[in-house]
DNA sequence: GTGGTCTAGACCACT
DNA sequence: GTGGTCTAGACCACC
């Protein structure tokens, strides 16, 4: 997965957005040790400090924990975890909803689209 | 709206699909004409050539007409309006199946969260 | 009231900690502007950058708001900065304890000792 | 406990604070010897004039004893350290409702909350 | 090596 | 003018 900024918004908040997406897939997983910083943000193309506040958003969020010395983990919370995940729950379906609006959908219709629709694999 | 361009698409084509969404949505009603390709492309910021290859995709896909003489119009078909608010509603569908997967969401979880979640307004 | 800065801690943290006094005890009083950013970095004489970042934490703690162009104000909210006050009383409280347990008496005994005493004035 | 030495203050009763302390809960016990002044000036890192000062403020205050031929050590006496416990303590009352009434607590609020809270342990 | 802090200076959008 | 973001580079404490 490759890092995907533009200029919509502060790029540390789609940093964070971006890792924090990473740990709830399992990418990054829960108790493990994170890339350090200066890793990361030679991996994303940007300044350290820059990398530095998304992760210390993360920590504010309780997604990850900082050892001073040793390095940034993933919580071990499984509740943390689930919390952030149904926040981007919620974040894609207002989107979904949103979109279909745009197109002229009512939130009841784009509800039954969805329970008809899309009955492959 | 505005205009949203990024680099992961041909201009083009981005160019075309937030039209047909205008169309769809009713800001350029059935029937009604378009504004001139200038008009447009000095609107969205890009060279006239990128915005004619947009609108003659529009005429391919039956979205707009244009009549020689007297500039482009939108359809007046219902049915190609529908067809394509069809399609953009898939494609809503499906980006929002897939965002849920990516979280660790089953297809049969995400529609579930539609049913029953985001009952406000 | 001047800046008192150690090096104890954060610089930020405890500009953070000085300018929520002066809010709770009314220095800047409820939805008023605060002074610009460039302006009390100035007299803190610290980087702007370093004020930023403990104003910033105000805002995370919803003690100010920032409207974008027109400066910051502090909240208008009672409850926001009796949440504020109620937490730096315990902290005051904590404090004491604590100094009280290091010369040798216990927290029973530091109760007491309030009760009694300090009748003067 | 380290040595803790800002310039709000001068350096040398700044030490006798921490000495004085460290006596009243007894780091050095009573009747025991304290280390020479070159130790203690080594430890904290200054300048053995200044501990020697410092020392002699104790002396002053009956905290210590000096003995010509065999260094210096803690009083042996119940009173005067009760006494110094005394002033510590005042000074923390003092500071406590201080810190409370910039807060906007009066003195009667401050000594309440103490009564109620902090029931924990 | 790690995370964290601070400064200096530039640039942006908004009004 | 306002707040906010980003970069570059230095320094610190910890192990």
């Amino acid at each position: 997965m490759k890092w995907k900024l533009d200029d919509s918004m502060p790029i540390w908040i789609q940093l964070a957005e971006q890792i924090a997406q990473r740990i709830v897939s399992g990418v990054y997983p829960m108790g493990e040790k994170l890339p350090s910083v200066r890793e990361l943000a030679a991996d994303a193309n940007v300044n350290p400090n820059t990398m530095q506040r998304a992760l210390s958003k993360l920590d504010d969020d309780g997604l990850t924990e900082t050892n001073r010395t040793s390095g940034r983990s993933v919580t071990a919370s499984v509740e943390a975890i689930n919390a952030e995940r149904k926040k981007m729950a919620e974040q894609q379906m207002k989107r979904y909803l949103e979109g279909m609006a745009q197109i002229g959908f009512s939130n009841a219709e784009a509800k039954k689209m969805i329970e008809l629709g899309e009955d492959e694999e």
